[in-house]
Parts: C-alpha cells; structure tokens; sequence
DNA sequence: ATGAATTTTGATAGCGCTACCATTTTTCTT
DNA sequence: AAGAAAAATGGTAGCGCTATCAAAATTCAT
C-alpha cells in the first residue's frame, strides 16, 4: 500500500498487464535471485527462514501479486478448473456448483463457470474455449455430449468428471444418479398407492433429457404394470413454480380423468400445490401430485410434496474430490459413483 | 481429431501444457509465419482470404486450440472477469450472476466466480488472488469491504463495479438499491395498515449488512412516527425457508404481542406463511408477514407476500455493462446506478 | 579436520503467444 | 509506366514466470 504506480502502462511505453510489480522487482528488493523468490512463494519449505522472511518483507511492501499467466505458462499448470453447467436458473446445478466450489476452494483451486443453456453446439465450443486455460481438469453436467465434445476431452487427456447422471459410459469419471430408475421408482410408489392416470408434466424436455430419462422410467414401469396409464406434457420455457402453477390448471382441464402428475422437478410440483390451495383443489383426493429433487421447500407446503431427494451437494463434493485425487496423480476410490437417491412419500399423494 | 498426440508431454521431456499442438505448428503447415496466424484468428481481417482459409483449414486438422495463457501474458489482456459474491445459497446472487453471465458472454467474456462467505478477509485475499489473472475488470457484491480491499482495487486501476447496494461512496462504479430506503418504504407501509409492534427477523445480520440496513431503515421510519416500535431478531445460519418456518413459532410464543414480521428475505418469509397454513395461524388477522426481494413464489403462497421486488437480473446486465463499456475505453452512461425498488402490497399485511 | 552427502541458492533457457517495426506485395494516383 | 500510398506478411524480442541443471554453502560422517 505504498509506493503501487498509478499507471498502468509501463516508462517504456512497452506492455505490462496490471500492477507491473514483478518478482524480478521483487527480487531486486530482497536481494536475491528472481527463482528464489519464485521458490519461496510456491515451496516455502525449500528457502532458508532468513531469505523467506526477507522476501516476505519485500513482497509486502511492494504489494506484488504474482502474474498466474506467466505462472501457468511456465508450469503448464494451472488452478482453475472449468465447471461447464446447463443453466443457472435450476436449483440443482447451483447446489452441485456450490458443493464443487466447497471442495475446490478449500484446495486452492478456482472454478471457471461456463453455462451452455441446455445447447451442445454451445457446450463444444465452451470445452474448447476453456481447455485453452490449460486446466489441470474438467467438470461437466451430463453424459452426453456431441461426439466433437468427446473426442476434444479425450484427446486433451486430462481428468473429466461428468456429473449429475449415472451411466454406463463416460468419458472419464462419472458421478451421478440414475434418472431412467428415479422414473421407476416414482411410478412404483404411483402405482402403490393406487393411481392409475398418470400425467408427467415437464419443460423443454427434447433438451433436458435427463428429465426425460425420468418420464422414460415412468413409462416403462406403467406399462409393465398393465394396470395404467400416462401421458406426457411438455411445456415451453423454464421448470419454475409460475409453470407448474399454470400447468395444474390447464390440465384438470383438458384432462380430467388423471389422478396423479409427476413433475419434472420440485419447483413445478410446489407452484402446482400452491396452485390449488389457492383455487381449494383437493391434494391428492382430486388429483396426486410428486416432484423431484427433495428441495426445502417441498417438506413445507401442505400437503408435504412426494419427492425424490437427490443427494446434490454430496455430488458437488464427491466429484471435486475425485477430479482433485485424479489431478493429484493418484486415482480416486472408484470412476464411477452412484449417489443414489431416496423416495420420500409424503402427504400429495 | 486425426492425430491429435496421446501424451501430454513432449518427446523431449521438457513441460508441455495441454493439446501440444502450438500456433507454430499450424503455421509450420499452412507454411505461413506464427505472427500470420495469430492475426488470422484475434483480427481475421488483416490477413488475406486465400492465407485466412489456408490457415483455418490447418487449424482444424490439427485441432488446434489456443493457449490463453501464452496469449494474455504477450499482450496483457484477458478475457476473463471475476466476480466476487458472499455466497450462492442466495437466490438473490445467482439471479445477479446470472444476469452477468449473459452479457459477459455475449461479449466473448468468462466469468471467474469467486464465495467470500461474507468473511471480509477472505474477500481481500480472494480480490488479491483473482488480480493474478490480470483481468480487464473486476465485478465485486458490495460497497463495504476492508481497507486493504479499497487500496488494491484502486491501485489496481481497473474499471470496478461494487453491485447489490447503492451508496455515495464506490471505488469506481456502482449499481445497487437503497436497502436503509427498502426498509423505510417497509416500515411505512406496515404503518398504512395500521401495525404498530414490529419484528425484524433476520440471520447472520452482522455478516450480511445490507439486511441490517433494511432494519435500520426500518427503525429510523418508526421512530420519526412516534407510535410504533420495533424488535430484532437475529438467527444463527442461513437465511432459508426452514428457518422462516422455526422463527414464526418462535417469535409468536415469546412475542405475542407482535403484530407484523418484517423477514429480511422472501424465502423466510415464505417458510413463516407455509408454516401459519399448517398451522391455521392467520395471516395478517393473528400476525402480518413481509418479505424482500420479490421471488415469483411471494406471489403464489397464500395469502400472496407482501414484499420488496428488486430487479436483480437487471442489476447484472447493467453492472456487466457498465464494466464492458469501460473495458472497451468508452465510459458508461454512467458511474453510478440505482436500479430502484418497487413495494408490491399485497394479502400477507 | 576432511571429503562426502545434503541443503540452499543461482544462471540459463524457454513456456506459446503477441507488440512492434521492417519488409514485401498489392493497389492507387497522375 | 513510374512513384506513392496502402495492404499484407514476416522477423525479432520479449510478456513474467518456472524447470532444469550447476554452483555454492551447509551439514554430516568418520
């Protein structure tokens, strides 16, 4: 805080980036080789205390923030690691983001956001404009991709992490839960409790597949049943609470012989409750309702939503720290992690 | 992905970052110099047409992607902006961060997140961190941070914009509401309605001060009315629905003779209205409930929330906006913005 | 005390890219 | 057609840091 120069171009009228202090000056201060300081900053254990605590002093007093460009140039390393989501709209992503952040952070590393709004063109094209950070490795939403996508991650050889969903292959590493079997559990429990008109209620489902995944399990087990019956509504725009609230009543309308609709997700499920507490639509007598993700909220409103609980933090965490095991050279417990998840049948149905 | 080489590092053992494939490379095979190529793809249109598609035909057949890294050292620039917030278990973040990322990306931008947890020192060392990037701009949620946070932001001479709060004091530029206005617009609403014993709840209200602002704010309007009074309430941890839901039971049993709540944010506020439905606890009649921020879910509980909408989203925009115009030398509209608030009065007072 | 093993420090040479200026080629002017 | 202006291309020299190996200083063993 003393002596930082107010410009930001250098005397010699040459390029400097930002506060133009540079180890070298650093070094200059301390009297000691430019490498030493370098070695003090990044292995302080490799520097006698005499010279770490003067190059300490200098540093402060310069106010030198080491230029992580020139670092990760050097090293061909680098602490930032790319988290390529969706969108930012859904709860979901943010809590698995937030898990990630967590762990990240707590070893030192950044995380480079990049959202594709559920487009893989824009996902390519995100991978490929991120791995020109040199990351030591990558987290991604879903499994699948665009075959350029996959062949650009494999080729960068470098731990990938795809997260959310659960499957057989996967680039790398994979943590995630099985959407095709939440479907069927949904359904199981449906079917338990009696209902037999069954309507899914989702959006934009040709782009989240993994919600679709979701229908798909539904669907097998009904048929399997031989019992009932579904039908699928697919809605235009965001998963959000006004949806589901718009969504119950055009559907009572125009189809009024279902007695249960399952949700793309819990957000929709709470607007569709919320929805008919206003309007005294009687849950589950006129009709059952069950959502997905075990959000707060969906313990909170009455009646109690139906719900799976995805473990989403968990996830977050699990998949930071296998990529961290993976960029740390050792390999992590397993590539593959089920996080499972967990039926919580509660008052709507 | 023809023949993209399976190691990471070069045959001669020296450090190679990523792909490996370099500029000179694909100049090597579009038999131009490397300095033509770096033209070609940052200023496409200072390279002729035969040399442009030569050049991009090898890029692609090498699978060439950039080392940003190399590029922003040589020419001190990035592309890349931190944004710096307290937290993302905070609807009210993402929705700003949200509003950021869409402009930052539309302009080729990516966004560095960084979470101080609304601990001051780790903001300073996050800003510190974050400056090693040498990025164009720096996007920071608040105007209070610690000296030392001021001095390096200013010294760094980069365009800043302080979001989330309105204040006469900003490093360089600032977008924001009034949150002591918020809670005095609050205060006289309540008293229209005829309230007179008023409890603020609120968590972690050290930490987060801008909701201690709406409290004062609050507090000052209803000394000036000389008849009602106020109560605050300050729970440990995050400030969630479930936590609405506990505090309603709370404050009613050791505060009978409240007669309106004023929530710090919506979500607590609509875990207080969740929890008088269950309950059969009548809102306003027994008790009046307010909240802030304005989520679609304030208008569909009942009774609809009484709250404070602020234009986070727009909040966003504008901030990214104003960085990118002073990013691209211009100046912006100007340096500092208040988004406003809007009360929206309705069933829960 | 003396040579060997160990630790600490330094000199050198890039990492992959772009700024700057010089050169060549093309287009324009009269 | 000849020279001037403009456009296209290239050579050189770093950006600020760290890997590598070499040298110096220290500690250890006998």
């Amino acid at each position: 805080m003393d002596k930082a120069p107010p410009e930001t171009t250098n005397t010699d009228g040459r390029r400097a980036s930002h506060g133009s202090v540079t180890l070298a000056d650093v070094a200059a201060l301390a009297r000691v080789a430019p490498i030493t300081v370098s070695r003090a900053l990044n292995n302080p254990d490799s520097v006698s205390e005499t010279l770490r605590s003067r190059i300490r002093t200098a540093v402060d007093q310069l106010g030198y923030v080491p230029n992580r460009m020139a670092g990760a140039l050097a090293s061909a390393k680098t602490k930032v690691i790319p988290v390529i989501v969706p969108s930012l709209s859904n709860v979901v992503f943010i809590e698995v983001i937030e898990g990630v952040q967590e762990t990240l952070t707590a070893h030192g590393y950044q995380l480079l956001l990049g959202t594709t709004d559920y487009n893989l063109e824009r996902e390519a094209e995100l991978v490929s404009a991120l791995l020109g950070w040199a990351p030591p490795g990558v987290m991604i939403a879903g499994l699948r991709h665009l075959p350029r996508t996959n062949t650009i991650l494999k080729n960068a050889g470098l731990p990938v992490v795809e997260m959310m969903e659960y499957g057989a292959r996967c680039i790398d590493m994979n943590v995630g839960l099985s959407h095709f079997r939440a479907g069927m559990e949904m359904a199981e429990h449906l079917l338990a409790r009696g209902y037999r008109k069954i309507g899914f209620v989702g959006t934009r489902l040709r782009d989240d597949y993994r919600a679709r995944q979701r229908y798909d399990g539904m669907h097998r087990r009904l048929l399997e049943s031989k019992t009932a019956s579904d039908m699928l509504f697919d809605y235009p725009g965001g998963g959000s609470q006004q949806l589901g609230w718009n969504a119950l009543g055009d559907v009572l309308k125009t189809n009024p012989e279902l007695d249960a609709l399952f949700f793309a997700n819990d957000e929709m499920a709470v607007g569709a409750i919320l929805r008919a507490q206003r309007d005294g639509i009687a849950i589950p007598g006129r009709i059952a309702i069950a959502g997905f993700n075990g959000l707060p909220v969906s313990s909170l409103v009455t009646p109690a939503l139906t719900t799976i609980i995805s473990p989403r933090k968990l996830m977050g965490h699990t998949a930071a720290e296998m990529l961290l095991a993976r960029i740390s050279g050792g390999s992590p417990a397993a590539r593959r992690v089920n996080v499972g998840l967990e039926l919580a049948a509660r008052e709507s149905t």
